[in-house]
RNA sequence: GCGGGUGUAGCUCAAUGGUAGAGCGCUAGUCUUCCAAACUAGUUACGAGGGUUCGAUUCCCUUCACCCGCUCCA
């Protein structure tokens, strides 16, 4: 996954930013902070050409997508809604001997699957059949030697004796080692029980796991001068949740139908516990992401007669009255890697991961995974959610208001739909709805009886032209997808010179569209006025129009190799040809291209209009 | 948070218990001609703090950052 080669390609990459100025550690001069990074000149300009292309293509050139830009931070509430302040403060524990860090409420679950603790309880049934308890220390070396191989951290197994002398002076007089399953298996996976203190076992080697402690991913702060519990508040971990907190507003005011989308752009905040490969992984980062509202599958049946299948290919067309979450959701992904496509990076640069049923987090109906193959590995870079009606009905519970949206043509076709659609709608809805609840771990009769009840409520408002509206959640990083674009614009050229000298130069090959600087322009040589004078004039004549950078000194080569790494996609050059020197050729410039070197000569009066199409 | 590695000009790499050096880059200049040309001049460093020592970049401790693993999924 991380061989030399690749991770000395990321060192080159890291250096390089900091050197071209795209991207800094953060606060370096005070000795950086983990986590943070900062863009440079460079790197701001290309995270600002990418953020206004995902907005002009998200918001711009559609009617459907409206924006938004909400604050960082909003009301403590909010997150105990979304699920983040109880998913996001995982107790952690790390194991004594082998070192791994495990999620505490997990490692009970994966610890039972492991055949070693099988046979812990096993031993532990048959131990307390009597009392008191049957063992001897022959038993214990027993069960130690069969624990031995995939539990070699165990307690037990790895100080047995003074194991073995505890829990038999306890098993004499019933001692609290014995009193339970759950006390037993601490006390085998326990060296030293000073105090009574026993440890959970280490579900990767058996080993001592330490106490929980408390791993909050999210940035917590007060607001209001004075900090205490009752202002506690809380830096965004996503952008999302304003989105949906919104939702009733912008629809008011937007002017939108279902189906529509709200984007937006911003900052997000996450207390990683390692963060990792340079901008990959960072506390603070910048999100892209779009939710895209839709009408709940029955609500699409009752309006177009059915719901368009999602296996046809219709997702990579235009969207049509008839879809429902399923095209809806293949049809992000696929406008979404179109995007990727349209700034220079290409569909064989990612892998397209479906996640498997038994991976979808609790609210997500589907989710697809776009991964991007950095050097590091292959990495998300966009997660592309259906997410049911889950946030903007958690809201509703949470908030107390309604998050319904009311559509008359629905409450009219509903009104003259027949009664076999209706009744073929409700059993569908009723079955799956059922199937849920079965998988949360509600019994059989439980569900069927819950199933039908808010089945029947659904309807009912369904019918009157009120539901909950689903959403569509394509959510991207800023800072991966610069990441990726730095990787992959990537090249070392290496060329030798007539005395043999090999140099190795780096090209940042960006799409024109991305790039920080769209042109170089250069007077050939800086020493006579007209040619410095001439050169000026072309760049005040494009910068109104494209990015700029003037360069004269040095030789010529130079500049355009600064240019090279710096993924400057063009250079114009003004010459003493330029001035008039060979008449046929007055005014007109060379143009340069960036990734094969080419140059052509063409008027200073067509520059704008060759240029202009190829950086849009 | 834990374990392993790294830390000397902007970059690549030297040397040393007593004055830190080179190449490249960068800045300025010379040059009528297109891919880091040549020449001249200039520029810049021992990650931070503490200790041992007459004296520490070098030895010791602490800390910080980065890289690699354990977790994370924008």
């Amino acid at each position: 996954m991380s061989d030399p080669k690749s991770t000395e390609l990321m060192e080159k990459i890291v250096s390089l930013s900091k050197r071209r100025g795209f991207i800094y550690p953060s606060s370096e001069v005070y000795g950086g902070i983990n986590g943070f990074w900062d863009y440079g000149p460079l790197g701001a300009e290309l995270k600002r050409n990418v953020k206004d292309l995902w907005w002009r293509s998200m918001v711009h050139y559609r009617d459907d997508v409206v924006g938004l830009e909400a604050t960082i931070i909003m009301h403590p509430l909010i997150w105990k809604a979304s699920g983040h302040l109880d998913t996001f403060s995982d107790p952690m524990s790390t194991c004594r001997q082998c070192k791994k860090l495990v999620r505490s409420d997990q490692a009970r679950e994966m610890v039972e699957d492991a055949d070693w603790f099988q046979e812990l309880q096993r031993f532990y049934q048959q131990a307390t059949q009597s009392s008191p308890v049957a063992v001897s220390a022959e038993s214990l070396e027993k069960l130690a030697q069969a624990t031995r191989k995939h539990a070699p951290s165990l307690a037990l197994v790895r100080a047995r004796e003074a194991v073995t002398a505890r829990l038999l002076a306890s098993a004499a007089n019933n001692g609290p080692d014995w009193a339970d399953e759950n006390q037993f298996i601490r006390s085998v996976s326990t060296e030293n029980a000073a105090a009574g203190l026993t440890h959970f076992p280490c579900p990767h080697c058996g080993g001592e796991l330490t106490e929980p402690r408390p791993f909050n991913l999210m940035f917590k702060t007060h607001y209001g001068p004075v900090e205490s519990d009752d202002n506690v508040c809380y830096l965004r971990p996503e952008t999302a949740q304003a989105i949906f907190v919104q939702f009733k507003n912008v629809f008011e005011t937007s002017r939108q139908k279902l189906p529509f989308g709200i984007a937006q752009v911003g900052k997000a905040f996450r207390n990683e516990v390692t963060p990792r490969n340079f901008t990959f992984r960072s506390r603070e980062f910048e999100q892209m992401e779009l939710e895209f509202f839709i009408k709940p599958d029955e609500a699409v049946a009752a309006l177009a007669g059915g719901v368009a299948s999602a296996s046809d290919g219709a997702w990579q067309g235009t969207p049509q009255p008839d879809w429902g979450w399923e095209v809806w959701h293949k049809y992000w992904v696929e406008q979404r890697v179109r995007f990727y496509e349209s700034i220079g990076l290409a569909r064989e640069d990612f892998v397209e991961y479906w996640q498997k049923p038994d991976e979808l987090a609790h609210y997500a109906r589907a989710t697809v995974d776009i991964l991007f193959r950095f050097p590091f590995g292959v990495q998300e870079l966009e997660g592309i959610a259906a997410r049911g009606d889950f946030d903007l009905t958690q809201h509703q519970k949470f908030s107390g208001k309604s998050t319904e949206v009311f559509d008359e043509e629905l409450r009219s076709a509903w009104a003259i739909l027949d009664e076999p659609t209706r009744t073929a709608l409700r059993a569908r809805h009723e079955s799956s709805l059922k199937e849920s609840l079965l998988k949360k771990g509600i019994a059989g009769d439980e569900a069927t009886a819950q199933a039908a009840a808010a089945s029947q409520a659904y309807f009912e408002k369904l019918a009157k032209g009120h539901y909950v509206p689903h959403v569509i959640e394509p959510s991207a990083g800023v800072d991966r997808l610069i990441l990726a674009l730095l990787c992959k614009a990537y090249r070392e050229v290496v060329s030798t010179d007539e005395k043999g000298k090999t140099e190795t130069r780096v090209v940042l090959q960006f799409h024109p569209r991305i790039a920080p600087i769209k042109v170089g322009v250069f007077p050939l040589l800086k020493n006579k006025p007209e040619l410095v004078a001439k050169a000026l004039a072309v760049r005040d004549l494009l910068r109104p129009h494209m990015t700029v950078f003037y360069d004269e000194s040095g030789a010529i080569g130079r500049r355009y190799a600064r240019q090279d790494e710096a993924g400057t996609p063009f250079g114009v050059t003004i010459d003493f040809d330029t001035l008039g020197e060979k008449p046929e050729l007055a005014d007109t410039v060379t143009l340069r291209h960036r990734d094969d070197g080419r140059q052509e000569r063409l008027p200073i009066a067509e520059l704008l209009p060759r240029l202009l199409p190829l950086i849009r």
